[in-house]
RNA sequence: GCCCAGGUGGUGGAAUCGGUAGACACGCAGGACUUAAAAUCCUGUGGCCGCAAGGCUGUGCGGGUUCAAGUCCCGCCCUGGGUACCA
C-alpha cells in the first residue's frame, strides 16, 4: 500500500471517531477546562459554501491543540433555526418550516462531518426546538419579572418594586425607566390593576410600549435599529418605515454603562470595540432649560457644548416635539402643521436619501435666553431628532455644522464665541481656541469653559449635568410565524406571563404562513390559541432571542429543570475563545452580553462578559464570472472583445469556467437563453470576466466544500483554507495553489513510505544534530503560531519542515512521531492514520504536545552580511561569542572590505550579535 | 463627513525589538524519468543593464529620523469594512 488514500482515510477515521465519542466532553474532571465556540449557522437552503468553514477550521485546530495540552475542551456545534427565509419558502410553498429547517440541518451536518470537525455533538442544540426555546422564554418571563435599580447598579426582582410603591411610592425609586409622575404609596393603592400594570411596564426590562417602530411591510413585520442597514431591511433589502405601534421591547438601554465598560475587560478586536461603543454613543454633557416669551413653561435642550450657549441664535425643535403645537401663532400655524405633515410621510429610506436638503420651518415663538435675556426664534427641523437627547436643540450656528447649515440656508445669525475659525466659510466645530463674546465665559479655553459654564448653569438653576447614550431599546416582537413565542397572555388587557411550569408555549399549527385579513399576525390564525382562557400574544420573538444565550445551554444542553446545572456552568463558566463574522458587531454580540449581564444580574452565572476573546475571521469571498452580451442581441462576445461593443454583463454558473475559459457546451445546457445564441470567440474560446464580491447563490459563484473534499480531501481543504492567507483578512476564494497543499501531504505520507517497495517503515536510529534543529524549530514555529492565530505561517512552517526532511531522507521515529502530533490539529486524519502505522492504538487526539527544546537549536557560528552604509556586499563567519571588537578587526582587514570602502576611511563599525555587521564610510 | 483596518513580485502571501525584503505556495520557463499520460524530481524566476562576474533599482506617493526604515515620525493618495443629521 503506497498511495496517500485521502477518501479512504477521512471516512475511516469520521466513522471512528463518531462510533469512539472521541470528542466528547465531561463536565467533571481534573483537568483545566477550555471552552472553544464558533458562531452557530443558520442553517439555510443554500448549504455551506467553503467559506462557512473557515473560523470552523480555526477553532477546531485550537480545540485539537488544547486537547493535546491536557485542557478538557468544549467545543459544540447547533443551529440558530428560527429565522426568515425559511417562512418565506413556507408561505410560497406551504411547507412547514419545521420542515424545510430540519433538511437544512441534515445537509449542514453532513457538510460538516465531510471536514472532520471535532465538535462534541452529544451537545447539539437547536433554537427552534421546544426544549430549547422553553428557556427562551424563561429568560423572557424573568426580564419581565424584573427591574434595573440604579442605585445598586441591576437588574432586580419586580416585586420588590411594588412592595416599595406601597409603602413609599416612587420618590425614591431610582430606575431605568420611562418617565413617571411622582406618586405616593396612597395613590399606588387606589390605582386600578390596569393603571398599576401600566406603570410596571415602565420599569420592567421586557415591556409593552406604544413606541416609533421601524416597520417593514414586505417582511410584514418590525425590525430592530441592527437589521435595518441604509433605510432597508438586511434580510432582503426591503424599504422600511418609521411607525407607531405597541410592541414588546427590552430595556437593553438600562445597561449601556455596563455594555460600555465592560468592553475594556475582554480581549476582541478594537474595531468590533469601537462599534459596540458607537453603537452605544455615550455623550457627556448638559440640560438647559430656555423659557418662552409669552408662553407658560420652558423648552429643555440637551448640549454637548455648553461653552457655546452665548452662540446660540436659534432654537430647534423636532417635527414630533410635543410643544410644536402649542407653540406655533395663528401666523405660521398652517405652515407649522402642514411642515409636520410632511416630515411625517417621509420614510427612513428618503430621509436619508435627502440628508442634504435642508428643511424646517419657523413656527412664530420666542424662546429667552437663559444669560442675555434676548429673544431666540423657535424653528422646527427634521435634522432633529424626537428619539434622542430631548428631541430640542439649542443651536449654535458659528460651531456646529448641521446648525450653521441650518442658518446658513434661512437666513439666520451667525454668532462667533470660540476664535480660531473662519466662520464665513464653515462652522468651527472644533474643541479648542478661545472664548469669545461670551461674558463671563472670554478669555476661557473651550475645556475650561465647558466646566464653568456647567457650575453656572447649575448655580442658576437652568440644568443639570447629564450623560445621554444612542442606544435604544431593542423591539423584541415580530410579527412572523416562525420564532419562538412569547409568553404572555392579556387578562382582560393586562399582559401576564404564563406560569413556569406550563412552559413551554409551543408553537402552534396554523392554516398559512400568512397574517390574518385583519392584518394579525400568524399565530392569531392558531386554533384556541388562549391560555387560562385568555387570549395569548400573536407576535413571535425575534431571530436574536435564541442566540444570546446559547452559550450557556451547550454546558448541559438536556436539562429540563435549569437553563444548565450550576455544576455545569460553574465548571465551564464564560467561552474563552469565540469566532465568527464581523456582521454580528452591534446585534447579537451586544444582546447576547445584554443577557449575560442580566443572567449575572439575577444569579444564574457567575460572570458577566460571555466571550472573553473574541477573533473575526474574515470573509471569503466568491469569484463571479461574467460572460457578455451584446446589447438587443443574443450574441454574446468573448471578454477581450467586449469594448467593441455596447455589451451588459451576465454572471454565470463558476461550475461552468475553468481556469477563465466557459465551458460552451455545457453553458447550453445551463439555460435554454444560451442554446441558441450566438458566440464571437478568441481563438476559439469564450472567455470570461471576473469579479469579486460576496458568495451567494445569486451570483452562481458558490463553491461546496464537498466537491474540494472529495477532489482533494478535507485535510487539503483544511490546510488550504489555513494557508490562503491571515484568518482575519477577507480573502477572495480560488482553487489556485491548492495543489500545492495536496503536494505537501503527499510528501509527508513518502516520508513514512520510504522503502524501495514504498510501504510503511519507520527507523529508530538516533536522529542527527540537523534533523533534531529542523524538527525543534518546527515545534517552536507551530506552538507561537497556533498561540498567535497565525495559522497560515504555520502551515508554511510544516512544509518547509517536510522539505527539510525529505532532503535529508529522514524516516527516523523520533523526528516524524512528534511531527504528526504538530500537524494532526489542521489535518487529522493523515495525522491519525500515520500514528496508527506508528503502531499505536490509542487515537493522537490525546498524545501530549511536543516539548520544544531551546538546546537544539543553539548555534555557534553565524554567517555574518556585511553592509557598507547599510548596503549589504558580501556574507562572513564568525562565531557568535567572538567580541564585537575582533569581528571589527577581522572585517577591516578582510581584503573584499577594501574593494566597498572605495578608498574613504571607516568612521565606525556596528556589530549587531548574530545580525549584521554595518561599516559605516 | 467620522471611526477602524489595509496598500510588498504575474498571484495568495512571509519578514519577533528598526538589522540580508520577497519565506512558503501557486503560476510560468527549461530539464529528468515515461511509448504516453498522471505522479514525482531537478534548475531558474521582483524590475532594468550584462554572455557572465557584477552593478543599479525596488515594499502606494512626498518629506524626515537613523549607521540601518516594509517596519518609527509628519503630510498626502488609494482600497476594503463600519457608521451617519446623536446636538
Amino acid at each position: 500500500m503506497a498511495s496517500y488514500e485521502f477518501r479512504r482515510i477521512e471516512k475511516e477515521w469520521q466513522r471512528r471517531w463518531a462510533e469512539e465519542g472521541t470528542f466528547r466532553a465531561l463536565n467533571k474532571s481534573e483537568q483545566p477546562k477550555y471552552y472553544v465556540l464558533d458562531m452557530f449557522p443558520y442553517p439555510s437552503g443554500a448549504g455551506l459554501h467553503v467559506g462557512h468553514p473557515l473560523g470552523y477550521i480555526a477553532s477546531d485546530i485550537i480545540s485539537r491543540y488544547k486537547r493535546h495540552q491536557d485542557f478538557n475542551v468544549l467545543h459544540p456545534m447547533g443551529w440558530d433555526a428560527f429565522g426568515l427565509p425559511a417562512e418565506q419558502y413556507a408561505i410560497q410553498t406551504g411547507q412547514h418550516p419545521a420542515i424545510t429547517t430540519e433538511e437544512n440541518i441534515r445537509r449542514y451536518r453532513e457538510q460538516m462531518d465531510n471536514i472532520g470537525f471535532s465538535f462534541d455533538w452529544s451537545r447539539e442544540v437547536k433554537t427552534s426546538d421546544p426544549s430549547y426555546y422553553r428557556w427562551t422564554q424563561w429568560i423572557f418571563i424573568q426580564l419581565f419579572n424584573s427591574w434595573y435599580n440604579i442605585n445598586t447598579n441591576k437588574a432586580e426582582p419586580i416585586d420588590k418594586l411594588v412592595a416599595e410603591f406601597e409603602h413609599a411610592g416612587n420618590a425614591n425609586v431610582r430606575a431605568a425607566c420611562e418617565e413617571n409622575g411622582i406618586f405616593s404609596a396612597e395613590d399606588w393603592k387606589g390605582y386600578t390593576e390596569k393603571q398599576q400594570s401600566d406603570i410596571l411596564l415602565n420599569y420592567r426590562l421586557a415591556f409593552l410600549s406604544e413606541a416609533m417602530v421601524n416597520w417593514c411591510p414586505a417582511l410584514g413585520t418590525v425590525l430592530a435599529n441592527d437589521e435595518v442597514k441604509d433605510g432597508v431591511s438586511e434580510r432582503g433589502g426591503y424599504p422600511v418605515e418609521r411607525k407607531l405601534m405597541t410592541q414588546w421591547s427590552l430595556r437593553i438601554s438600562a445597561y449601556s454603562e455596563r455594555l460600555l465598560h465592560g468592553l475594556d475587560t475582554i480581549d476582541w478586536s478594537d474595531s468590533i470595540k469601537e462599534a459596540q461603543r458607537n453603537w452605544i454613543g455615550k455623550s457627556e454633557g448638559t440640560s438647559l432649560h430656555f423659557k418662552l416669551k409669552d408662553h407658560k413653561g420652558s423648552i429643555e435642550v440637551f448640549t454637548t457644548r455648553p461653552d457655546t450657549v452665548f452662540g446660540v441664535s436659534f432654537l430647534t425643535l423636532a417635527p414630533e416635539h410635543e410643544l410644536v403645537d402649542q407653540l406655533a401663532t395663528d401666523e405660521y400655524k398652517e405652515a407649522v402643521s402642514a411642515y409636520v405633515t410632511m416630515a411625517k410621510n417621509r420614510s427612513e429610506r428618503d430621509r436619508m436619501a435627502d440628508i442634504k436638503n435642508i428643511s424646517g420651518q419657523f413656527t412664530g415663538a420666542y424662546a429667552i435666553h437663559p444669560f442675555t435675556g434676548n429673544p431666540i426664534p423657535i424653528w422646527i427641523g427634521d435634522y432633529v431628532l424626537a428619539g434622542y437627547g430631548t428631541g430640542a436643540v439649542m443651536a449654535v450656528p458659528g460651531h456646529d455644522s448641521r446648525d450653521y447649515d441650518f442658518a446658513r440656508h434661512f437666513n439666520l445669525p451667525i454668532l462667533e464665541v470660540v476664535s480660531g475659525g473662519d466662520l464665513s466659510v464653515a462652522s468651527y466645530d472644533a474643541k479648542e481656541g478661545e472664548l469669545v463674546n461670551s461674558d463671563f465665559l472670554n478669555g476661557l479655553d473651550v475645556k475650561s469653559a465647558i466646566s464653568k459654564a456647567i457650575s453656572e448653569i447649575e448655580k442658576r438653576g437652568l440644568g443639570t449635568g447629564k450623560t445621554n447614550y444612542r442606544l435604544r431599546n431593542a423591539v423584541f416582537g415580530r410579527q412572523r410565524y416562525w420564532g419562538e413565542p412569547i409568553p404572555v397572555y392579556y387578562e382582560n388587557g393586562i399582559p401576564k406571563c404564563m406560569e413556569l411550569q406550563d412552559l413551554p408555549l409551543v408553537l402552534p399549527e396554523v392554516d398559512k404562513y400568512l397574517p390574518t385579513e385583519t392584518g394579525e399576525p400568524p399565530l392569531a390564525r392558531a386554533k384556541n390559541w388562549t391560555y387560562k382562557g385568555f387570549p395569548l400574544e400573536n407576535t413571535t420573538m425575534p431571530g436574536w432571542a435564541g442566540s444570546s444565550w446559547y452559550y450557556v445551554r451547550y454546558m448541559d444542553p438536556g436539562n429540563e429543570e435549569n437553563i444548565a446545572s450550576q455544576e455545569a456552568i460553574r465548571y465551564w463558566r464564560d467561552v474563552d475563545l469565540y469566532i465568527g463574522g464581523t456582521e454580528h458587531a452591534t446585534g447579537h454580540l451586544l444582546y447576547a452580553r445584554f443577557w449575560c449581564k442580566f443572567l449575572y444580574d439575577i444569579g444564574k452565572i457567575p460572570f458577566d462578559e460571555p466571550f472573553r476573546k473574541l477573533v473575526n475571521q474574515g470573509m471569503i469571498q466568491g469569484q463571479s464570472c461574467l460572460i457578455y452580451r451584446v446589447n438587443n442581441t443574443n450574441k454574446f462576445v468573448s471578454s477581450g472583445l467586449r469594448n467593441q461593443y455596447e455589451t451588459t454583463p451576465i454572471h454565470v454558473d463558476v461550475k461552468l469556467v475553468s481556469g477563465n475559459e466557459v465551458n460552451l457546451e455545457q453553458l447550453k445546457q445551463w439555460r435554454p437563453e444560451f442554446d441558441d445564441a450566438e458566440y464571437e470567440l478568441e481563438n476559439g474560446k469564450l472567455i470570461c470576466g471576473t469579479e469579486i464580491g460576496k458568495m451567494s447563490k445569486r451570483w452562481h459563484n458558490v463553491v461546496n466544500p464537498d466537491n474540494i473534499c472529495n477532489d482533494y480531501g478535507a485535510d487539503t481543504l483544511r490546510l488550504y483554507e489555513m494557508f490562503l492567507g491571515p484568518l482575519q483578512d477577507a480573502k477572495p476564494w480560488s482553487t489556485q495553489g491548492i495543489e500545492g497543499v495536496l503536494r505537501f501531504l503527499r510528501k509527508l505520507w513518502r516520508l513514512f513510505h520510504n522503502n524501495p517497495d514504498e510501504t510503511f517503515y519507520l527507523s529508530d536510529e538516533e536522529p542527527t544534530k540537523a534533523e533534531l534543529k529542523t524538527l525543534h524549530k518546527t515545534i517552536k514555529k507551530a506552538t507561537e503560531d497556533i498561540d498567535n492565530f497565525s495559522f497560515n505561517t504555520s502551515v508554511s512552517a510544516f512544509m518547509v519542515c517536510v522539505n527539510e526532511l525529505q532532503d535529508a531522507r529522514c524516516n527516523k521515529r523520533a523526528i516524524l512521531e512528534p511531527l504528526v502530533v504538530i500537524i494532526s490539529p489542521y489535518a487529522p486524519h493523515i495525522a491519525e492514520e500515520l500514528w496508527k502505522l506508528c503502531g499505536h492504538n490509542q487515537s493522537i487526539e490525546r498524545e501530549p504536545w511536543p516539548v520544544f527544546k531551546a538546546e537544539y537549536l543553539v548555534e555557534n557560528e553565524f554567517f555574518y552580511p556585511v553592509s557598507f552604509n547599510g548596503k549589504v556586499r558580501f556574507n562572513k563567519n564568525f562565531a557568535l561569542d567572538m567580541e564585537p571588537i575582533e569581528i571589527e578587526k577581522q572585517v577591516l582587514s578582510d581584503e573584499q572590505t577594501q574593494k566597498y570602502l572605495e578608498g574613504k576611511t571607516p568612521k565606525k563599525v556596528i556589530v549587531v550579535k548574530g545580525r549584521i555587521i554595518n561599516v559605516v564610510a
